[in-house]
DNA sequence: CCGATCTCTGGGAGCGCTCCCATTGGAAGC
DNA sequence: GCTTCCAATGGGAGCGCTCCCAGAGATCGG
């Protein structure tokens, strides 16, 4: 512990020497290549334990040219819409996932613009062995350096626009479609929609599933009230809905968060939850569980977003060339419809 | 766009090539080190820029021993423990901040025993300039590792056992014992603690303070009720509570998530809040302002936890020798008490 | 007018690893 | 017995950067 403040790591060419072999045989033992006699292997592993000797990983990835990280970009111009319990879910999976293949998780935060030049450059200068992008915004220049940028890109959710070429994402349409068709099932008629915001992709594909649904049952779709994914909005945009259509009877929210803010208005309105008024999110994070009826709500496998997200990008560094990705939901019912 | 599927990054080489400079001055030029004539100086941005070049971290990193990223590990058995909005706000501070001094972060689930390793195998070889912990168990070996390991390191609430070197922390005691003085204030005689898990610093503090507070006012704790800042264990944690002490007219949870699920239990049971019973919890993130009725809590600063660590670390990575700190918490009075 | 002192400059030696390649020696094949 | 082949080995050349250092001019005071 002590022995001097900085006991400098033994390198291989100290390993090679104490096993008293050359640097080639103790780094092809080291990475149980071939071509290592039985007896020099051990005495490699014997010296490696020995001296404590850990490789260099900045140096092998000099030589290698490969980094041995991968990067998870959220852009989005807050900081707080990482806040959110999604991608904390989202980072699960994607450790587990990665941990495998022996990748580390860089994380970039992309919101400033500074934020934002240091993901250029990660992509520009191979920073990084692969990225996986998320949450990011309609037109966002990040998408389009992306792709072009001479590394394996993995989309965590569709941009809006053109698909990308790798992506996993989530039946939002379907999802919403099937939310809203239970709404309807249950004998509600004037369905309204809280939607999110409708520069992305999740915004729109559930807003079209929700629209789907009502055209499906012969009904006409209120316009969307849009609000941004946050708690308060989803109370505000229940306030404006409730001043427009008063006889709204069923609502079905774009997230989880809007869907609790919507409960608090109509806490507030004196409505009661689910006889008045039925409320359906999308989500199913803690919050379906804590909010107050609890949340009918779209479950999306979010850890398992992740996790595919990275195994896509893992699939993409060994050189592979795997297909998009959509998960399905499911749908959870509970007191709120 | 296409050009080829590699377009090779140019080199520090190339650039002083076109420069028609050496490539140590193009690197002096580019490292704003002294000197370089201007004209040299210029020549080497302007080949910067045509070229397109961006320094290789790698081979920078090599030659510095420097990595250019720190990171940020989450130890805990349960990857689950990371989900709590709490770690997502530490990351958006230390984000910042670190990006400010040009860090990367690398984040590090330490739940598997392949986790621990690799976080193990990071402190041992440098992988990063320095290291944050966070959520460590009582007895974790990471911890002795990590003070041992000749790399800057922060701890992020202090571990069970003897202070660390290093550490950013919340006045735990302090914010406790001041949400139990305001349910005495209240009139509340008969109050109880859901504490956290006591192997935890976080949860012993917090115990401590509720303590403090009820032998201040001349009152007899009650035997802690210990969950495990979960908001099922704090809902079961209630429901114990009641079978035991059916006169509770207070509840201090130990964090918002208990206290949220001690809510569910006291509607369930029938119980108002805060009419028959006062609750208060600790944290203050989102769940606290969507609970019915809203929490009244403890407010940690918690994204100022995450920029103070990676501030420390950074003073730590640039030879300072910064002292610990221990963030004030805030009481914030909502409905529940 | 000449040594002393600077600012610039570029050559070269690493940083610690991988990997290509030439060399060796023993086993196998004819 | 002699080529043929292949496993095993170690030397050496990078990977792309930093930084030390020696040398070249330029400046300047005495």
């Amino acid at each position: 512990m002590p022995a001097g403040p900085s006991r400098r790591q033994p390198t291989l060419d100290e390993v090679a020497e104490h096993a008293g072999v050359s640097r080639s045989v103790a780094s092809r033992a080291l990475n149980n290549a071939p071509h290592v006699s039985r007896a020099k292997r051990e005495a490699v592993q014997r010296a490696v334990r020995v001296l404590g000797y850990v490789p260099h990983p900045t140096a092998r990835a000099l030589a290698t040219r490969q980094t041995g990280a991968a990067a998870l970009v959220v852009a989005g111009e807050d900081p707080s819409i990482f806040a959110d319990p999604f991608f904390a879910e989202v980072i699960v999976g994607a450790s587990a996932a990665l941990e495998e293949a022996d990748l580390h998780l860089m994380l970039c935060l992309a919101a400033s613009d500074r934020g934002r030049k240091r993901v250029e450059e990660l992509l520009r200068c191979r920073g990084a062995d692969g990225v996986m992008l998320m949450a990011l915004r309609e037109d966002d220049p990040l998408a389009r350096l992306a792709e072009e940028a001479d590394l394996p890109v993995v989309f965590g959710g569709r941009p809006v626009g053109p698909a990308p070429r790798h992506y996993v994402d989530v039946d939002n349409t379907g999802g919403a479609r099937e939310a809203t068709e239970y709404l309807l099932a249950q004998g509600r008629r004037r369905v309204a929609t809280l939607c999110g915001r409708l520069d992305t992709e999740a915004g729109r594909a559930r807003y079209r599933g929700y629209r789907d649904a009502m055209l499906g049952a012969g009904l006409e779709p209120l316009p969307p009230q849009e609000g941004d994914f946050t708690e308060p909005s989803g109370a505000a945009g229940m306030a404006a809905l409730l001043s427009r259509h008063a006889d709204v009877d069923g609502v079905f929210a774009a997230n989880d968060n809007m869907a609790a803010g919507a409960l608090r208005t109509l806490r507030a309105a004196g409505r009661s939850v689910p006889d008045d008024i039925a409320v359906a999110g999308f989500d199913d994070l803690t919050v379906a569980r804590i909010a107050d009826p609890p949340l009918t709500t779209v479950h999306q496998p979010v850890r398992a977003l992740g996790r595919e997200m990275a195994r896509m990008l893992v699939a993409l560094v060994n050189g592979q060339d795997p297909t998009p990705l959509i998960l399905p939901t499911r749908f959870v019912v509970r007191a709120s419809a």
